[in-house]
DNA sequence: TTTAACATACCGACCGGTCAGTATAGTACT
DNA sequence: AGTACTATACTGACCGGTCGGTATGTTAAA
């Protein structure tokens, strides 16, 4: 991630930052819209005129950080041959994402509760589980062919992986205490464990 | 889990039942008090007088669950010999928990959400990691002080396997599409793995 | 280069609905 | 009569969204 461009005349980023010092400060529902213009520092009228309504800007927060990290991903594996090599290095790009970004990750996870009460919001959420599933399962399938390791039951196990990461990042948004960096370490032994 | 004691006189059991079903329908937010009320098949007034607001029925509900929940897991792995078995035990228990009450874990991930935004509900969610934490970390040393495998790093492992856990609960919450069965029948080869 | 016309961006008072919580009167069992 | 509980009606804070209006360009014909 690293920062949103800001680019002259790009208010729908601004305001999407500004959302997300709210939300992770206060969540979804206890902020306000007023919240949100105050931080972007203009009105709400102002928010509105780039928005038509709350939900929007929380959708446009998702999709943006979707997309981001899909980006980095493909970015971060893409020259590494060995598919466990490209597994372990998915595993700690979160770690170091999380590390770095927790602000952002700390409001997707209220992206995640109000998910859960929203049935467009909560298909944006299993698309990108899908999505998530789609890149491990074809490495796991890739790796198999290659030789490099055998799994017993591949969507078990790449929904499993996906499991841990969610798990975790789940975990450090609540209790704020997990020493990522150790966790990150442990990550190659950890990949190694599961693909002998 | 497997249902609530219904024994006369337990109104407050009758109504986190009901207060369930509703967060599980419609989430915490979107849950009036009127609805579990209508659920509980009595008025508004009669909820407050056995609690004294809608937060305390969810945090109710939470140290119920809570409880039941480290109860069953004692229950399952105490006859066991092995550290290895033990933590097998725990991690199907889990998928069958998640499988036969889907409502209550649902429902518990409205938690999540509702914690995020308040300092005391989160506090009840960091010290149930700190718990899970003490029963696998010690589940840990205990096989390694034993023989029966080794681990570089026990915490990051009691970690990363809760998280696993965690990270299926959560998917399994949003996406309702997990093959559970299947995922349960790869938990000891997962664990042995993990545990060699 | 003036000016009319339009576009973009923003302001903030206000409305209308929602809902947690309260007040109070009832009921029914002991 | 008292206690445990329930029903009804109400209040008031809160907040998403609206809207009339303003300000600051931008374009282009006169």
């Amino acid at each position: 991630m690293g920062g949103f461009k800001a680019s002259t005349g790009d208010k729908k980023r601004r305001i999407i930052i500004a959302a997300m010092r709210c939300f992770q400060r206060k969540g979804y529902v206890n902020t306000t819209v007023d919240d949100i213009a105050s931080e972007y520092g203009r009105s709400k009228g102002s928010i509105y005129w780039h928005y038509p309504s709350k939900k929007a800007i929380l959708i446009d927060l998702f999709s943006y950080w979707m997309d981001e990290t899909f980006d980095g991903i493909n970015a971060e594996i893409a020259p590494l041959e060995s598919s466990r090599d490209k597994l372990i290095r998915m595993g700690e790009f979160f770690i170091e994402s999380l590390i770095r970004d927790y602000e952002l990750y700390s409001s997707m996870m209220v992206f995640w509760g109000t998910a859960f009460e929203d049935a467009s919001m909560r298909r944006m959420v299993v698309d990108l589980y899908r999505r998530y599933d789609e890149v491990v399962t074809s490495l796991l399938v890739q790796g198999q062919a290659d030789g490099e390791f055998s799994v017993p039951d591949i969507p078990a196990f790449s929904t499993m992986l996906i499991a841990m990461i969610e798990g975790l990042i789940v975990r450090q948004v609540m209790s704020r205490s997990l020493d990522l960096e150790r966790i990150r370490r442990e990550i190659p032994s950890l990949v190694k464990r599961f693909l002998p």
